[in-house]
This record gives C-alpha cells, sequence and structure tokens, in this order.
DNA sequence: CTGAAAGCGCTAACAA
DNA sequence: TTGTTAGCGCTTTCAG
C-alpha cells in the first residue's frame, strides 16, 4: 500500500498524488479530492521512513531521561510532550535506565533515525559528556535539568538559585530559627541541580547543618533517623527535593513527631510525588510549563543559541511549613 | 557522511562496506577491518531510516501510555524499556496525555514509522478499539494492563483475580473481621482491572460495601473522609491500587486514626510509588518483570498468539496490615 | 497545473 | 569473496 497504489486509483502521477496529500503546492481542487478519496478508500497511510529520507528530517523530538521511574523526570516527559504535541512535532522518549552506555546507545540510535532534535537529562555530570557532544555536534541538542559542565548544549532547567531565594524568604518571614533551626537535607549526587540548591541554601544559611545523599525515599528516612539520634527534637528541615522530604515526613511522623509542631518540613520540585505527601509540602514548584515551553522554543527556533534557559520557579505553601 | 564514503575511504563497494559494517555475510578479515578502521577514522554512523526503508523493518517496539505520571504505567515503561534493552530491539515511548484522539495520532505515526510491533495501555476501554485494530492489522500489537473488549490484540496483564485472592486469604488468616470489617475502596473507571479487582473482592466478600472513584490519591483522601463521616472508626480498606491506598492513609492519619490499629490499609500494584507510603503498604505486587518479559515473548515470536498471558502477582505484607 | 525522473542511504539479489 | 545494480517509498526539481 503506496502512494503509487492511491495515485494509480486516482489516475494520476505520484508527484500529483504527494502535493495532494502533502498540501505542499496548489493543485486543482478536482484533482486533489480525488487523490484524497482513493487515499480515503484505501486506508492509505504515508511510509514516515521514505518521507524522512527524501526530506532528510523527521518532525521528531527525542528525548533520553536517565530512569522513568524517577516521578520528576516523568513529569518533564509528560509536560513535554503535551507541549510539544499541538505543534507539528513529535516527541518520543527513550530511558537510559540509569546507565551512561546505554544513554549513549539511545543518542546514537536518535541520531541514527534523522530525528530533528534531542533532548537529554544527563544520566552524569560527565560521563554522559560523550552523548551531549554526539547529540550538539548534528542536532539542536537541549541539555534539561541537570547540567553538564563541559558541553555546549543549551541547557533549560529551574533557577534553582532562585529557589532556595523563596525558601529563605518563607523561613525568615515564618520561623523562629531559635526553636525550629534550619537544616538542609540534600544530595551529594554529582549533579548540577543539587550542587545549586545546596549552593543557594549555603548563601542564606552559612552556618546551618548539612546532609547529603541521594535523591529519593530512603535516603530522607536515614537523614531523619540521623536528626533524632544525634538528639533533635524540633527544626526546619529543608530538602533538596520533595522525595526526600517524603522520607522525611514519613521518619518523623513514624518517630512520634509532628509536622509542623516539631519539625517543619520543605520540599523542592512541586510536581510528581508532591501531592502524595501528608501533611501537604511546603515546596519550591519548578515551572515544567514554561520549561517544557522554552525546550519547545529551542527547538523550533533551530538556531542553538548558547544561552541557559532559566525559568523562575514559585514557592507553594502547603501544612508542613505554614505561613502563619 | 554516507555508506559511499566510508566505501571509497576503504577502496571497496559499497556493498562490501554493508557487509562488513553489519557482519551480514562472511568476508576476508582484511578488508573487514579496512572498512571498519575507514568508518570510524570518520566517525560514521549508519542512517536507519535508510536502512529499515530497504529491510522493511525498524527494530523498534512502541509503546503508547495514556500518561507517564501515573507512576505504576511508567513503571511498566521502565521495566519493559530494560527487558527490551538487550534484545537487540529499541523501546520508544510516547504519551496520549489522556486523549484518545492523541493515542490514535500516536499509534499511527508509530505504525508509519515502520515500528516492528506495538505496545499499548489503552485509554478507554472502548475509544481506544480504534487504535487498537489500526495496530493489530499491521503489526505484532500487544494491549496491556488494561483489555479492550473486542480487540483480537494479545493482552498482557496480571491475573487480577489471582491478586484478590491473595488479599481474601491474608484478610482471613490475620484479621478479626468483627473489629475491622472490610471494605473496597475501588475505581470506577472503565478499565477491565478496575473491573476484575472488583469483581475478585466480590466473590470473596459479597456483603461487604464498596466505593468507587478514581485510581488517584485524591480519591482515597475522599472515600476515607466518607468513612469517617459516615461513622467508621475501624476497618480494613482494601484499596484497587496504591495510589488510593496512599490518600486513604493520609487522610486516616491526619484525622486522628492509626494504622493498622484502628483501620488497616491493603494496596495493589507494588511498584511506583508503593514505597512512599507510611507505613509501609501490604499490597499485591504485580510481577512487572514477568509482565516485560512476557511482552518481550510476544514481540520476539513474532507470531500473535491470540491467547492472553497473566503472570500472577504475589503478596508483600507490611505494616499497613500486618500478619501478626 | 501536472508528469517524468532522479535520488535520499541502505541492503540484497544477482553476476562475476 | 567481491562488485554491480535495483529498488524500498517518498518528495521535488525540472520540463512541459
Amino acid at each position: 500500500m503506496t502512494i503509487r497504489d492511491v495515485a494509480d486509483r486516482a489516475g494520476v502521477s505520484t508527484a500529483t498524488a504527494s502535493r495532494a496529500l502533502t498540501g505542499s503546492r496548489p493543485m486543482s481542487p478536482d484533482l486533489r479530492d480525488r487523490v484524497l478519496a482513493a487515499a480515503a478508500e484505501l486506508g492509505y497511510r504515508v511510509n514516515l521512513l521514505g518521507r524522512a529520507l527524501r526530506q532528510q528530517r523527521m518532525s521528531v523530538i527525542g528525548l533520553v531521561v536517565p530512569d522513568l521511574e524517577n516521578p520528576f523526570f516523568a513529569a518533564l516527559a509528560e509536560h513535554l510532550s503535551r507541549v510539544v504535541e499541538p505543534s507539528g512535532y513529535e516527541l518520543l522518549v527513550a530511558s537510559a535506565g540509569g546507565d551512561v552506555d546505554a544513554e549513549y546507545r539511545g543518542v546514537q540510535s536518535f541520531l541514527g533515525r534523522q530525528m530533528q532534535s534531542l533532548v537529554l537529562i544527563p544520566c552524569d555530570e560527565e560521563g554522559s559528556r560523550a552523548s551531549l557532544d554526539a547529540a550538539t555536534a548534528e542536532v539542536v541538542t537541549v541539555q534539561l535539568d541537570r547540567r553538564v559542565a563541559s558541553s555546549d548544549a543549551v541547557y533549560v532547567g529551574c533557577d534553582n538559585a532562585a529557589g532556595m531565594d523563596l525558601i529563605a524568604e518563607h523561613v525568615r518571614a515564618h520561623v523562629d530559627l531559635a526553636v525550629q533551626p534550619v537544616v538542609f537535607v540534600g544530595a551529594g549526587t554529582r549533579s548540577s541541580s543539587a550542587r545549586e540548591r545546596l549552593e543557594g541554601f549555603r548563601r542564606h544559611f552559612p552556618d546551618a547543618p548539612v546532609l547529603l545523599g541521594d535523591f529519593d525515599v530512603r535516603w530522607g528516612q536515614q537523614a531523619a533517623d540521623r536528626l533524632l539520634d544525634d538528639g533533635w527534637t524540633s527544626g526546619t528541615l529543608v530538602a533538596a527535593a520533595d522525595v526526600i522530604a517524603l522520607g522525611l515526613l514519613s521518619r518523623l511522623q513514624s518517630r512520634g513527631f509532628r509536622v509542623p509542631g516539631d519539625f517543619r518540613v520543605i520540599g523542592f520540585d512541586g510536581v510528581g510525588v508532591t501531592p502524595l505527601a501528608h501533611p501537604e509540602l511546603t515546596t519550591v514548584r519548578q515551572p515544567v510549563e514554561a520549561i517544557a515551553q522554552a525546550i519547545l522554543d529551542v527547538v523550533s527556533a533551530g538556531t542553538p543559541e548558547h544561552s541557559d534557559v532559566r525559568p523562575a520557579p514559585t514557592l507553594v505553601v502547603g501544612p508542613s511549613s505554614p505561613a502563619d
């Protein structure tokens, strides 16, 4: 079932059939209708491989994520998909399964499929460099959420420093630090986001204690244990991600402490797992809509402007650290 | 940068270059090394579009999910990706954004790209039928997790009835139903999984109350409110999904009830958000590894056996409904 | 406004 | 074992 069949059925050449189906050139309405009717009758669907091979481009944006089970990455993928959908492009997602080599293979595969552009949430601050370089050399490439230091690719990600400013402002306005002293529960992950959030925190609270682990619930629980075992009975816990905050919440409460009575808990991300927190989190909400739109803008422009895009987050206040 | 360039550089024909690069035919090691060296020097990468157009097949499995933010679907996608990765196929994921029309477009697009086979988690029990039919007519197609009644496509999904058997067994062995009577908090979603779990429950507890809402946290919270407002002070709440169980947990606890002291809570799924529950859930864990493997088997076999695959789940006991 | 024909990059018959 | 060549399905010059 090819365009040839459609053309034959409509009694025209393949060129005319193509023009009718793509609308690329003006033509007599009569013939166009004949072609469209023939296509409909035959149930014709264009072979996008043939088209792409000829046009030298696939209207597809490839997204490679480290792990789809990470709810923040999944949320980014979903939002990007929704923004991209009405634009004439299409988003295809591949997961690297946390492995730098698999990530590289995924990127190569996307490039080999002549994708229009590539969005990469790098697995590793250094290990993902080869993938990013390979992509940057051939297509418009965006590095998302985590910055690889040495890459030229446009970076799009939340303004983490501004997010920490919002938290500091909230804490200064509503917390008695003598009663609930502040602690940062962050991630030692070698990722730009982890580092920027830590630095942002330190700029405001240079003397506050800092605990570093991973971006997951378990680490939040461990951190809570550590604090309680060290004799803490109250505090303002600033987590570098909502998943960490969730871990903190669950362990604090299971060990008999109240939130926000004894401990306040403040998160970061505001999408994905956030609604699962109990009590609901005060958190910095990443501007995922703006992030998705920025990516589409970069891709559509086609001009890899070498400037970072850092949309500003917002503060969402919940009962885990109220504003009373 | 084409295979022509590689062939020229190595001083051979394109056919020889192709054979060296794909290893499709035996050839003299000497020439093969020359070709591979030339390819490496030039940084050649095969154009998968050209190859696929010629071979009439892309070694790609397409997965269309209703919504990547649904943690269970994200978990399925991730597991499938990991199972598929070493098999020579590649998994590409598209999200329908909850919209049946977008789902149809996604399926058509995958078909137009000559994907080897298609896995679809249908958006809607009836609305997704057109998508499934279109796919089934052309490629090996698997409907995953939710069954569309009238479709011929192979169905792969957890044995929900067996899952409910496990829950019933657990309840009968460890719960005093006079003290903690059982209630089902399910989903009225028109999906086979929702229905099968409800039916499974009813078979064991025909007289127990049933509340139906959506597969999300908010519904769990609402259901908890409803029960408490109706005067319930204890019970065994069987949720049709862990997200619902999470909502139940959070609301029960915020209104001062203890789990499992007052209310027991039992979930279903066992992947994705499950670790976020506090206390940890007793839940039916879906056999995602077996599900992913079954899909790969169907795809590899290429023979669309028209029989369903229903891997058996397991019970994971946690403190939300202990076995003491 | 329409048709003939070239050719995107690749592989697989067929020849040598 | 290697080379020549046709052609996968499509779009797009280039003529008419």
